[in-house]
DNA sequence: ATGAAAGCGCTAACAC
DNA sequence: GTGTTAGCGCTTTCAT
């Protein structure tokens, strides 16, 4: 097979039935071999008890002899819905959402689901147009990042009857039903936190200030906090361009070159308190005595750092496992819509602070 | 709209075309508004040159009037292929492969692809099923990661018209075509690189070696060639379960301490070696002098370790462009089957080696 | 418990 | 360039 350049197009006359050689079965094949109607084909595949196991049995047999499998294009046409479930993200490199994406697949996956894939780039208008394509496949559900969208996106969904699931973020007025936790209470958490640990002047990195509003909630989270406990404004470098180990340390040490007083540093993301940590270590500024230094994520290295990364764990995975149980529910019909999850935060403690 | 728990399930009754107040337009409306039939309509959509600007003029209006969305499953039924690519890969937290994901989608989602993703797990019964499942979808093309199969899948493959593109691996018998690069020409390039180094006794740190078997040739490559150059076999430790730095971090010192007279040692990745690197830190053993330690994957953090981590570049993103660029082209039929493209790797060498 | 028949909404020959 | 027509392969009433 394989068709390279001049594939066989071997496309019959409409009306006409010869199909080259091996064509795949079709649910006519199966049921003229068991001797019964597609219909039953239909049911015994799909709600089997209304079927006599005895022609259960036949049909079995067939689709095992022909190794047929059903056209799901087809049958998601005829049915309108498809055992499929749209999940937009912002982005596919974050482990963030890695994790919870595959905690949804896991809990989906048995039950025959598929998982569509979007990348928002953290774009609202992208995200909308990512809308629109996949409820035109009739997913079964469709699951979004964050509780903010444009006008467009917004009318999107709330026109539809598919199940909606906003994920990673919590409001008063899901579209269906939000699964997630507060953004802005981390950075309340963290700034408290410092306080506790005898903090004097509080700093923060941060980065994609402009398009990561939930990174952007947590932040205003934390300058709040932070004042309203007594601290000056906390003093702030923003990375360019995406949140890396390098770019990290590089805006670390400007903002602790600009602002010396600071001893206690909140990073947007573990990943750049990493770079922060090594650059701390290569500046000879102790850690955590002269300088405290928080991430937010809860990564695996950030456990075995020297000294262990004082950070943020969020539930990445049940999340996941939420959104699984929860669309299972609601795809059933057993579940009314506007529930609101939060699965909290876990501020971790260790050697950075 | 959002049916909650009684959604009002009007299905009219075949025949009548009652629906209820706002339904979705279908084709059939936009023609009719526009006054031309749907095979105008599905032309101007499709293929805009074979229609008189006036009509497509009109046709448009009426899109936009109605706010039509062409229902993807219906086209896809007729014309028998869908504008989805799917993509199944080992593991979906794994950092690899999400860059090589974002770059398909990158390369795709412009030309109007939606990427369905499957996550094998490492298994290959597992893989064997999705590819059964994601062919039903018809999708444009199939991207799966590795070239071993189990027997199912392997018929599955070759004997559909799909494009099938395997990928962060190579083979001189591609099922159609494959991108990716030598995953033992890895291992003994470090080899090599801790000979010319100085190094006296080499060291391995691994994990799953029974399910990742990309790993596995990486970990053969390194050895025969260690052997090859006047080593004895590497010292071995294989981490239970998946690789992160904790474990990374532990199974390291049970290495030094079992051998002590290692001096070199190949993490099978980044965030296995960064934990080493931090064991060491602790043990007191200075890096590189005393002990060199080389990563593989290249991930952001390697370059702001201290000391740099040397490690593996992989063409992670290039994969992903590669095979976006190969899939227009294989798709448009302009490419024929049997490519194997080798996007190499580069070890690069930081502070710790 | 099973079958007949009418679509699901679109595409693709083919004819004009 | 545009309309006609016959499906794509399955699901789902409705009748038996």
């Amino acid at each position: 097979m394989k068709g390279g350049k001049g594939a066989d197009g071997t496309k019959s006359a409409p009306g006409l039935r010869e199909r080259s050689g091996t064509a795949r079965p079709r649910m006519a094949d199966v049921a003229r071999i068991a001797g019964v109607s597609t219909a039953t084909v239909s049911r015994a595949l799909r709600q089997p008890e209304l079927v006599s196991p005895e022609v259960r049995g036949k049909i079995a047999a067939a689709v095992e002899h022909l190794s047929y499998r059903p056209n799901l294009m087809a049958g998601a046409l005829a049915s309108a819905r498809s055992k499929t479930i749209g999940v937009i993200i912002p982005s596919m490199i974050n482990a963030f959402f890695s994790v919870t994406l595959e905690a949804i697949e896991e809990g989906l996956a048995g039950a025959g689901y598929q998982l569509l894939i979007g990348n928002s780039h953290y774009e609202l208008e992208t995200e909308e147009r990512l809308i629109a394509s996949m409820l035109a496949w009739s997913p079964a559900a469709l699951v979004v990042t964050g509780c903010r969208h444009s006008r467009g996106a917004m009318r999107a969904l709330l026109d539809t009857d598919v199940p909606i699931v906003e994920m990673w973020e919590l409001t008063d007025n899901p579209i269906d039903t939000a699964i997630g936790f507060s953004q802005r209470d981390i950075g309340v958490a963290v700034a408290r936190h410092f306080k506790e640990r005898g903090a004097r002047r509080l700093g923060f990195v941060g980065a994609m200030h402009q398009r990561d509003y939930r990174a952007d909630a947590r932040r205003a989270g934390f300058f709040e906090t932070a004042l309203s406990v007594g601290y000056e404004a906390p003093a702030e470098v923003q990375l360019p361009g995406l949140p890396t180990s390098v770019r990290g340390a590089k805006a670390f040490a400007e903002l602790m070159s600009a602002h010396p007083d600071v001893d206690a540093v909140l990073c947007t993301n573990d990943i750049v308190a990493l770079g922060a940590l090594f650059e701390a270590q290569r500046l000879g500024w102790s850690v955590p005595e002269r300088l405290k230094i928080c991430g937010v994520g809860d990564v695996d290295f950030a456990a075995a750092c020297e000294p262990g990364l004082s950070t943020v764990s969020l539930p990445r995975r049940a999340i996941g496992l939420k959104i699984a149980e929860v669309l299972r529910e609601r795809i059933a019909g057993n579940l009314p819509t506007g529930g609101v999850h939060d699965l909290g935060f876990e501020l971790v403690r260790r050697g950075s602070t």
